[in-house]
DNA sequence: CTACTCGGGG
């Protein structure tokens, strides 16, 4: 059986700065496990370009109020249309985009246009796409045409990129067909747009026709089109990109490299990223950023923090896409005390009101229960959007915290936030496991009807499962069946597991047999049906679920629970004897035993732990994580909460013991298996006894 | 005048 690991018993890092790749035996073994066990990818919707960030435009030296004189209103009724015109470019210089609109709207109501030029359009589209109007947009390009002004080539580029900027794709798409000439800006400018809208198969269709006209592209052309490579998910037509860069002699460009990176990341070929990273001749922020973010994308969440620290020895700047990533790798590994850093670093490295990293903090102490914490941060954030409501949402519901989770999805509505698809997911999710099933209800029908966002499946399998705690299967199989999609897995194994919590036999063996038919490979679908066998008494037919798992050749792996405690994940087996303090884990556990039976706690064996072996299931006490609970206990002081993640799903007796050890210990603690989190206080535990 | 990296269910 294998130790207990014990990870970066020194305080270096994992690996030495110099060479990000060689991780050391352990941590490989670790992440091997991490991956192993919780390798569910990140999905990555992509951002609208609407939402993505601007880059700064670089600043000017010089006073800006000094430069620029704002001119009063009276003055201004009687300057002219070029000193309006002049005013607007100087604005637009110092990112002033607001004030360079409302003096457009002077021209707009006053001036005919006629002389007004090229700059001051070149001024009026930065500003549109500094402030994403789609209403100054329009207004623009109108004056534009209704003052007969004949753009050039540069001008007219200009106005596609700001369409496609501000989402117009229609507008721009337009607007590119019926340009007189078209140079290759023009080109990339429409794929970019094209690209950003994740319409990656027509951006390829009119790359090919550019490079028809044109044969030629620089390392900007390549690094775009490596991107709607890796949108597509397809790494041959990436790789014959990477050579075509390699014998124009652009791969070693740095915005090529990143691109690659990237797109050998996304598509799988960890490897192939690593090595354009280290034949990269200058290591910049944004390569470092993007082979950080693909190991955590697959869940070496250990050799990217590793990276990350190689990054900082580096001397490279540390920037918000940095400290991003890593608070989300900390969220994965439940590392508080690195969370804590990256949360320091955050505020030093003057990020501190950065959304998307504050939004990660708020997700990350969400993800851990820590809801005071994640309140505290959302409160202090200057600007928030849909996914920082929903992260904090979700926390409330993950946490048993149902009425909490409402009451903010309501401020949110009162703010004027508009919900998304995401959004009712977690708020449903919070009052099925709370069991405010009304208000659920409620919620579910005001999806459509007042919010204008239609029901998905997955809302679906999450008014199955509220009804599956109700005990209403009737009801559930009829949800199912007025549902408007085809029944998706996700539906059947809400149901399946409304069957094994209400012991229905009948109808568990037909969700059953349906999740078979979707997903033969998954393990624990057929676990689900082996313990609903098992509960019902039917020994027999349990057999026989164990047969066919045999007879397909899946075997049940070994469950591992990590904890970590003073920055060194731990990693336990069941029945593990390989730690140093093997002795007093063990005593403890025993002891807590003792204790907890005399709370009403009577060991069960019925259950079989989903995932696990049957060896490790007679060696019921001393599962994984009861083993890390006593280490944590041992070694941690009395008021820190307990965190501990796992691949496999908590058996009902570890449910019942850990509940009891909670109110003993006084202590709270936070698992994160592999269908939710269990954040147990006082005796109970936030799923509600239903998983 | 156009490029690369980050955030929310399952």
């Amino acid at each position: 059986m294998e130790i207990a690991l014990s990870l970066h018993k020194s305080q270096t890092p994992l690996l030495g700065s110099s060479c990000p790749g060689n991780l050391s035996p352990l941590g490989r073994s670790f992440a091997s496990k991490v991956r192993h066990y919780w390798s569910r990818p990140f999905s990555r919707i992509c951002c609208s370009s609407m939402e993505r960030r601007l880059k700064p435009r670089p600043k000017k030296i010089g006073n800006v109020e000094r430069q620029v004189t704002v001119l009063e209103d009276s003055q201004i009724r009687k300057t002219s249309s070029s000193g309006i015109c002049c005013q607007i470019e100087k604005l637009v210089l110092y990112n002033r985009y607001r004030e360079a609109m409302e003096l457009f709207e002077i021209l707009e109501l006053g001036y005919d246009g006629s002389d007004v030029g090229g700059r001051t359009y070149d001024a009026l589209v930065s500003a549109c796409v500094g402030l994403r109007s789609i209403r100054g947009v329009k207004r623009v390009y109108n004056y534009m045409i209704n003052s007969g002004f004949e753009p050039d080539l540069f001008v007219m580029n200009r106005f596609l990129f700001m369409h496609v900027k501000c989402g117009l794709m229609l507008e721009a798409r337009n607007l590119f067909d019926e340009m007189p000439e078209r140079d290759t800006v023009s080109w990339m400018t429409m794929i970019g747009g094209l690209v950003d809208s994740r319409k990656f198969s027509e951006a390829f269709r009119l790359f090919l026709c550019m490079w028809e006209e044109f044969n030629d592209g620089g390392s900007r052309t390549f690094a775009t089109m490596i991107r709607a490579s890796a949108g597509l998910g397809l790494v041959q037509v990436g790789r014959q990109i990477h050579s075509c860069a390699l014998k124009r002699g652009v791969g070693d460009d740095n915005f090529v490299s990143c691109a690659l990176i990237d797109m050998y990341g996304k598509c799988g070929s960890i490897d192939d990223a690593h090595f354009v990273f280290d034949q990269m001749p200058e290591k910049t922020t944004v390569g470092w950023n993007s082979i950080i973010a693909t190991y955590a994308l697959h869940g070496y969440s250990e050799e990217a923090l590793s990276l990350y620290y190689g990054m900082r020895d580096s001397g490279a700047a540390i920037d918000h896409f940095t400290i991003s990533i890593v608070i989300r790798i900390c969220a994965r590994l439940a590392s508080l005390e690195y969370a804590k850093q990256a949360h320091a670093a955050l505020v030093r490295h003057g990020y501190g009101t950065d959304i998307v990293a504050n939004t990660a903090l708020v997700d990350f102490y969400s993800k851990w229960g820590r809801m005071e914490n994640a309140q505290h941060v959302f409160n202090r954030m200057s600007c928030k959007n849909i996914i920082s409501w929903n992260a904090l949402i979700a926390g409330y519901g993950n946490h048993g915290q149902g009425e909490e989770a409402v009451e903010m999805f309501e401020q949110m509505l009162q703010e004027g936030m508009i919900p998304n698809h995401v959004t009712f997911l977690a708020v449903l999710s919070a009052c099925s496991y709370s069991g405010l099933s009304e208000r659920g209800w409620e919620i579910f029908h005001s999806m459509s009807r007042d919010h204008k966002v239609k029901p998905r499946a997955m809302h679906y399998a999450c008014m199955i499962e509220l009804l599956g705690r109700e005990g209403l299967l009737d009801e559930a199989c009829a949800l199912i069946r007025s549902s408007p999609f085809q029944p998706t897995k996700n539906m059947w194994a809400a149901l399946l597991t409304a069957c094994r919590m209400n012991e229905n036999l009948e109808l568990g063996k037909l969700a059953a047999e349906k999740l078979y038919g979707m997903e033969p490979e998954k393990l624990c679908n057929y676990v689900v049906l082996l313990n609903l066998y098992n509960s019902c008494g039917k020994l027999k037919e349990a057999a026989g679920v164990l047969q066919t798992l045999k007879r397909k050749g899946l075997r049940m792996l070994s469950a591992c629970s990590w904890i970590e405690i003073k920055k060194q994940p731990y990693a336990f087996l069941c029945g593990d004897k390989s730690h140093s303090q093997r002795k007093e884990i063990y005593e403890k556990v025993d002891n807590l035993m003792v204790e907890i039976s005399r709370h009403d706690y009577v060991e069960e064996n019925e259950t079989l732990l989903p995932d696990v072996n049957e060896e490790e299931q007679r060696i019921l006490k001393y599962h994984s994580e009861k083993l890390a609970i006593a280490f944590g206990l041992i070694n941690t002081p009395h008021w820190t909460p307990l965190q501990i993640t796992q691949g496999h799903r908590v058996c009902g007796d570890c449910h019942n013991a850990i509940k009891l050890i909670a109110k003993v210990t006084g202590r709270e603690i936070v698992i994160r298996d592999a269908s939710r989190f269990h954040h147990f206080r006082n005796g109970s535990c936030s799923c509600g006894d239903y998983w």
